[in-house]
DNA sequence: CTGTTAGCGCGTTCAC
DNA sequence: GTGAACGCGCTAACAG
């Protein structure tokens, strides 16, 4: 239990716990002879540094905190691995928490992630609510997935991604369109607005709306058949949703209800995650790697540069992805 | 970014630090209204105890080092937001890391995880390659979803599972079994015993192997449909599966070769996953939160008590979750 | 080039 | 009931 410390590897290898120190820090100023005998020793006897004590001292911890607001969704799956491994690539080790959507529960975990001396901070926010106090931590902080007002943030355009939706549906000759998702969707923007530029307006009684902290298939389910228990039938041709999980569900529900995809309704999903290529569901995909990748560096200059240069808020572009539910044209009028 | 220290926080409130640290350890032997006065210090500056420091003091870090050999199964996605859950309902963060299947990379995580002063390791190994090593580290661990002759361990019975989902087969009129598997199955095991004890011998022909190695859909499906290429079709009504994602595909795979699920092949997944019931496949059970919840305990004994008692294997029982992937009863002849 | 000294922030004696 | 002094394991500054 007890593990070997510094200073007892320089007993061993008879020179002072500093010099042990240099050794293993590579600092070149060190007699190769004695140098050898230390890594020998601490090669024999399985030694490796505390880094507690590093931290303390270094005022570094080479961790990183990320706190998402889900997880269910596939989606943050690939993120936390992506995450994972591109911290491991640059000596970085990750903390993660849930916040399962509450900012209570947000804050606590931010508050850990200051107790454990994280150099930066990765955030799927919940919302609004700590972003104020998070900025005052001056802590280098990167939300992702979304963008943001106050803080770095790199994320997909999901305007954009609203309105490539829109346009795609319409080139596919559709007239009548849906939306599933949550209130206040930034795609939704992009999806009405493509509309509203090409002469048509949203019906918003052909929104299905599905609750902020709907995180299970359950739960979703829920809200769709919610929605069907007012409307007799759907009044639109395709749909555009806020996620596959959502998509899926809406395609069950509709498939239950007879409604063949993509022939009575054609559905795109959002996210791209595997569920996509198992229910060949047309999706528009997020580059996670890419999003990772820049968060990181956005973080690592924050952390080593103490840069205090201008909010950075990447937002990357879209693509859509056609598979089977949405591959169907409707007859020009 | 310099953030406030105990002596800091013991000016303000005109007392010593020492009894700063008294009161947010919560020592009743402190003035009340001397008390109260830091309270409101801390409090209104917001500080924060540096955990590094506690560490290095305390030698307990409220860490838990989390390896998984794979994330990209859903399975594991619910183990670690479990764990997640109960860590932080003890007052433990998570640091975790994905091995990847990959002995190397598994030791360089364990080696972190020391390097961090982790008070305890809750691990899906890549094999056996690194437990006799990780043993000799004298570091509380627990393997989950896989049983260990070595370390502490808690799992689902697999070798029952495999034969209950035999049973199950049996009981429905099924003559010809198949098996889709890593090779070393514990499941196949029990499913083949199962058989033999029903007078039957499982032809090894209807044995469709998938590398450990191929973690991605697209590579497991590749494994199937190298076995179609040497096989025009199945000899089989039925087959158990390793997991769900190996079940879909093996699902999608027969269908596209005009198989009707369950008329013609009747299958069973594993880990129970979203995957399921989003596909109406057929499952067994494992009892995710059951398991974390005694992997942890184990962990908190092993930490606080410094028992060295005998080691701890728990197997869990599971249950088969019936779908529509194989709901159909052969004739009985 | 190497060893001695100091101090990171905290908890824990020990006197008072 | 409270403060002074020490040390956890390490890195950095300073001598020599």
């Amino acid at each position: 239990m007890a593990r070997l410390t510094m200073k007892e590897i320089a007993q061993l290898a008879h020179v002072s716990q500093p010099t042990v120190s240099r050794v293993l820090s590579g600092n070149p100023d060190v007699n190769e002879e004695i140098a050898n005998r230390v890594r020998q020793v601490v090669e024999s006897v399985g030694y490796i540094p505390n880094k507690a004590a590093q931290t303390l001292k270094g005022n570094q911890s080479f961790i990183i905190g990320v706190c998402v607001s889900q997880i269910y969704n596939p989606y943050f799956v690939e993120l936390i691995d992506s995450l994972e491994n591109r911290a491991k690539e640059i000596g970085y080790s990750i903390i993660f928490h849930n916040s399962k959507h509450n900012p209570v529960l947000e804050w606590e975990n931010i508050q850990n992630f200051i107790a454990r001396q994280v150099d930066g901070i990765i955030l799927v926010p919940t919302g609004e609510f700590n972003i104020e106090r998070i900025k005052k931590l001056k802590i280098p902080t990167v939300v992702i997935t979304q963008s943001n007002t106050v803080l770095d943030s790199v994320s997909l355009d999901h305007v954009k991604a609203g309105r490539m939706a829109a346009e795609y549906f319409l080139k596919k000759g559709h007239k009548e369109f849906g939306y599933i998702g949550h209130p206040h969707d930034e795609k939704f923007i992009g999806f009405e607005s493509a509309l509203y530029e090409n002469g048509l307006t949203f019906n918003m009684d052909n929104y299905i709306e599905i609750a902020v902290t709907s995180t299970y298939s359950s739960m979703i389910r829920k809200d769709i058949e919610k929605y069907f228990q007012s409307h007799d039938t759907i009044h639109f041709s395709c749909v555009n949703t806020t996620n596959d999980i959502v998509a899926i569900e809406f395609m069950k529900a509709a498939q239950e209800r007879g409604l063949r995809i993509p022939d009575d309704v054609s559905i795109i999903g959002f996210d791209d995650t595997y569920l996509t290529s198992i229910m060949g569901l047309s999706s528009i995909h997020q580059p996670i790697d890419m999003m990772v990748k820049n968060a990181i560096e956005i973080l690592q200059n924050r952390i080593n540069l103490q840069i205090s240069s201008d909010k950075i808020n990447i937002l990357l572009d879209p693509t859509i992805i056609e598979r089977s539910s949405s591959n169907y044209s409707r007859a020009l009028s």
